[in-house]
DNA sequence: CGGTAACAGTTTACGGCGTAAGGAGTAAAT
DNA sequence: ATTTACTCCTTACGCCGTAAACTGTTACCG
């Protein structure tokens, strides 16, 4: 009589997360496990996008049909859920060996080199509570980098935030800068510069500053969005180190 | 037999975002504008989130079909984008009289506003070249800061980049924050706070950094999740600030 | 050993989505 | 008066996530 699904939506989800599944004692043996079934989903996502992830196509990947996956993730939110973690763990450790500034630009390199193997994360709210180990160990291991630098404990928290989200954006820019290279797309990038001259025409009067900024990233000529958005995650990491280094001396 | 429909992709939206629709010699005339369209699209994010925001809910508003949307915005992606564009004409102008420290900061503060009044806007995706003559004139305010503080050109977009990018993640922060407030929610919390002890007993040993920093923000009392991203984002922007500051004096 | 409970995986189906296609009515141009 | 360009409608299609019910398999229990 008791509910035996009840609300055991946070509980399952997070015994998945962190592998506290217990093997069921009856019935068929599973053919596959969820590894496989995340496994199947992250290849997807990184050839076609977060939204080729259907619980057909997944399904279809392994040979099964898209229902029988619910007897693995228990919605297809909670199987991204696993698919954000999972791909976390691709997220080495940063040794404190070297200067607190080198160690927090190499944590940020690798955490956007994450992001552009996989850009589907970035569709992934990261409002989200952190979930699983992965992810938390990556957070932790910043933490770790930060109380090395003895940065103050009040002001970690800000400087985590920063990080991340400069992060985030700077990868952003980068993913859309090298789909812009494609032959399709740059078709229609020139086709919306044509239009946007159109609809516009007074675009370099009315923006002065943006136009300056344009015109100073053409200059470089090659590719110069990507060459744009690299400089901006460069710049954007050493404008944060730079004020987190005041803090550290403040204090120190 | 030419074709009328054409590429006219990026024209036709472009020239809606910056009012440059030519209205048609025939046919009957509009009853409603894309103004219209917009605003209630707009009306029923601000209400239910974006996802709510289906071409049948915004006809439902507008006491007209889904399909006759179409001939105001093309898509449903279309619509977003003009929605997007649409409210950052509530961001006002910064006045540049104060010093650019706190020029910027208020520039933060007002965007960081807007993201709260309208959460939605963080899940459209900020990959997307700026499109719309408000999002631009946001930009090109913040430029003109960065301008008047004298910061060399070459900084700029990095610095431009990085802001942007930690009030989104500070927005996103505090947005999840105040939905965690409401009964349903909390209630669910304290679910997935238990199940996550169960799930990792060992949480405390395996996370020391994160777990110091979570104790430190249990201790304010009152609403420790509203309080620490509101104090992330105020920290946040400081450092950028702080780490802006050293390029000026730099080159100054 | 047989019966039954727990489980994996299937088929079918539902309501919702964006939107393609085509038709009915309306207003300006010819 | 006719044509043309347009708005708005109805209908329909192919997707989606997933609820429900069924079949077949495995392990425990008497």
């Amino acid at each position: 009589m008791a509910v035996q699904t009840g609300q055991g939506d946070p509980g399952r989800t997070l015994a998945l997360l962190w592998g506290k599944v217990a093997t069921p004692k009856r019935g068929p043996r599973h053919a596959i496990g969820s590894d496989e079934v995340i496994a199947a989903a992250v290849g997807i996502a990184d050839a076609d996008g977060l939204e080729a992830v259907t619980m057909r196509a997944v399904g279809n990947e392994l040979g099964r049909t898209a229902m029988s996956l619910y007897t693995y993730v228990l919605s297809r939110d909670v199987m991204v859920d696993l698919m954000y973690d999972s791909v976390h763990a691709e997220v080495g450790e940063v040794k404190s060996g070297a200067s607190w500034q080198k160690a927090i630009t190499r944590w940020c390199v690798q955490l956007r080199e994450l992001y552009l193997r996989h850009p589907w994360l970035l569709d992934v709210s990261s409002a989200r509570p952190v979930l699983g180990p992965r992810e938390q160990e990556v957070l932790e291991s910043l933490l770790r980098i930060l109380a090395t630098a003895s940065l103050p404990l009040k002001d970690r928290p800000a400087a985590t935030s920063a990080l991340f989200s400069v992060v985030r954006g700077a990868a952003r820019q980068a993913v859309e800068a090298r789909s812009a290279v494609t032959e399709a797309d740059a078709e229609w990038w020139a086709a919306r510069g044509q239009a946007l001259a159109e609809a516009a025409p007074d675009f370099a009067e009315r923006f002065p500053e943006s136009t300056a900024i344009a015109a100073q990233q053409r200059k470089g000529g090659g590719q110069p969005w990507i060459r744009a958005a690299d400089q901006a995650f460069t710049g954007a990491v050493g404008l944060l180190v730079d004020g987190i280094g005041q803090r550290v001396a403040v204090k120190g």
